[in-house]
DNA sequence: ATGTAC
């Protein structure tokens, strides 16, 4: 039997990409990590597979926590974890969704091919760098007073559709639909919602961004034919979250825990890991506030959106839906969420924590928007800056591995302390343009040498693992053109 | 990720 050691954690290989750390003292589950052995090499260097040992002491976590192929480590929790807990008797874990509650991506598709693009690089990054406000702080394409924050909160992408900037296909074409039911806005603090409403459709900083790419490759053609990609096509990737609002609900969330529920966070390896007890006010209370949140960040990349179609009509001087520029698909990689799932052949309602993680069902379950129901969903895999990026779709074996899930984008490498040091924006910016005609443009030179392609893992082989494992599988791949980021 | 700090 093939073992790997990383510190005190020891892993014994299950199978092909599939490594385990077995149950034992306190653990309630085993874990278990999906990875080839050169990604398990680069995933055991930080804290990651302590933070996943750590988040099988949840209560209620059920058959194993899971780290994906491009996990690295987060707060209290591993970015690119899955975690299950029991909705009866299990916990839910602001840090196990994530501060950046409903960080996600969304692929808007063209008709455009990569030689209409020729000649027009440059202005049109310069356009869209011009109309999709980006990095830290305020200034969103919507002046938000309390009736809209409140609006927005309650009903997602319904209150786009109402308010004239979404279109019925763009709901059904997203997560959910666009709209968390369960969303209770009276639970996110006056402070949240006061730092959200300058912040309504904005791009944010870190590794938020958006980028127009050209389709290089196509694996399944019968997919990609209904997912209506084929090579050379130009699609616009948008990818962010709920900036200060989400960041702000999750930091009143973990203060509460602390403060009343003591007992359960003293039971749990870490105090980050903090969590309310399934059944709890406080867990009601966090899951309405995170719902509502998730809205706001659909909405967030909706009216970034709308912009960008406003771009594109400027530029190419054609109507948006002339160009044909409809949504793929928009998957959120940081939430938690209510879904029954078989656990040792009894179906349980389990809150399913993905941070960093991509929902990926296949074909036959009954969220699937129609247009994907014989096919499985859309999942949208972005990588770095100079790497490109892929659409996958729900893979058969994801229920059975992953409660439905795969991974999120290729994940980091390095600290961006360690990036600061190793890189200079201005330079990437060069390279980037000389040698791969990739034009970035970029609000902060310290944003674009966190993020230069070096610091990321690399995305083909995460999503070799994905793809060999059937949890999600390669439908397409991307290159990208223009790159706006904060 | 984030008005990069209780």
């Amino acid at each position: 039997m093939t073992t790997r050691e990383f510190g005190d954690i020891e892993l014994r290989q299950v199978r092909e990409n599939v490594w385990e750390i077995p149950e034992s003292d306190e653990m309630r589950a085993p874990a278990r990590v999906l990875a080839s052995e050169a990604l398990l090499e680069q995933i055991g260097q930080d804290k990651t597979l302590e933070q996943l040992q750590n988040a099988t002491h949840l209560p209620g976590i059920s058959k194993y926590a899971i780290c994906m192929p491009d996990g690295h480590q987060g707060y209290g929790f591993p970015v690119g974890g899955v975690g299950a807990t029991d909705c009866e008797d299990g916990c839910i874990s602001p840090g196990a969704v994530g501060y950046d509650i409903n960080c996600g991506v969304r692929m808007m598709k063209t008709n455009l091919t990569y030689e209409d693009l020729q000649g027009k690089e440059e202005e049109l990054v310069d356009a869209l760098f011009r109309a999709i406000p980006s990095g830290l702080g305020g200034g969103g394409v919507v002046k938000g007073d309390m009736d809209t924050i409140e609006g927005i909160l309650e009903r997602g992408m319904q209150w786009a559709l109402d308010e004239g900037w979404a279109t019925e296909d763009d709901l059904a074409h997203c997560e959910d639909e666009g709209f968390r039911d369960d969303a209770k806005p009276e639970y996110v603090s006056k402070k949240a919602k006061d730092r959200g409403r300058n912040q309504i459709g904005s791009l944010g900083s870190g590794n938020h961004f958006l980028e127009v790419q050209r389709v290089t490759d196509i694996y399944r053609d019968d997919v990609a034919e209904k997912f209506g990609l084929e090579e050379d096509q130009i699609v616009v990737l948008i990818h962010c979250g709920s900036r200060g609002l989400g960041h702000q609900t999750c930091t009143d969330y973990l203060r509460r825990i602390e403060k009343e529920h003591q007992d359960l966070l003293e039971s749990l390896p870490d105090r980050e890991l903090a969590a309310a007890p399934a059944g709890s006010k406080l867990a009601e209370e966090y899951y309405g506030a995170m719902c509502a949140a998730i809205n706001f960040a659909w909405v967030n990349r909706q009216l970034i959106m709308y912009r960008t179609r406003q771009v594109f009509e400027n530029v190419f001087e054609r109507d948006w839906e002339d160009m044909e520029m409809d949504l793929l698909y928009d998957v959120a990689h940081n939430i938690a969420k209510k879904e029954v799932h078989d656990v040792d052949g009894e179906e349980r309602e389990l809150y399913v924590h993905r941070k960093g993680a991509t929902r990926a069902f296949p074909a036959g379950r009954p969220e699937l928007p129609p247009a994907y129901a014989d096919v499985g969903q859309p999942v949208i895999i972005p990588g770095s800056m100079g790497a490109g990026s892929y659409v996958l779709r729900g893979g058969e074996n994801s229920l059975d591995l992953t409660f439905g899930s795969t991974a999120h984008g290729a994940g980091r490498l390095m600290s961006r302390t360690k990036a600061k040091q190793e890189y200079w924006g201005e330079t990437v910016q060069e390279e980037l343009r000389e040698q791969e005609k990739i034009y970035v443009k970029a609000q902060s030179g310290a944003t674009v040498a966190e993020e230069a392609p070096g610091v990321y893992k690399d995305v083909d082989e995460v999503v070799r693992v994905s793809d060999e494992l059937g949890i999600g599988d390669k439908v397409a791949r991307t290159f990208p053109v223009c790159n706006i980021k904060g």
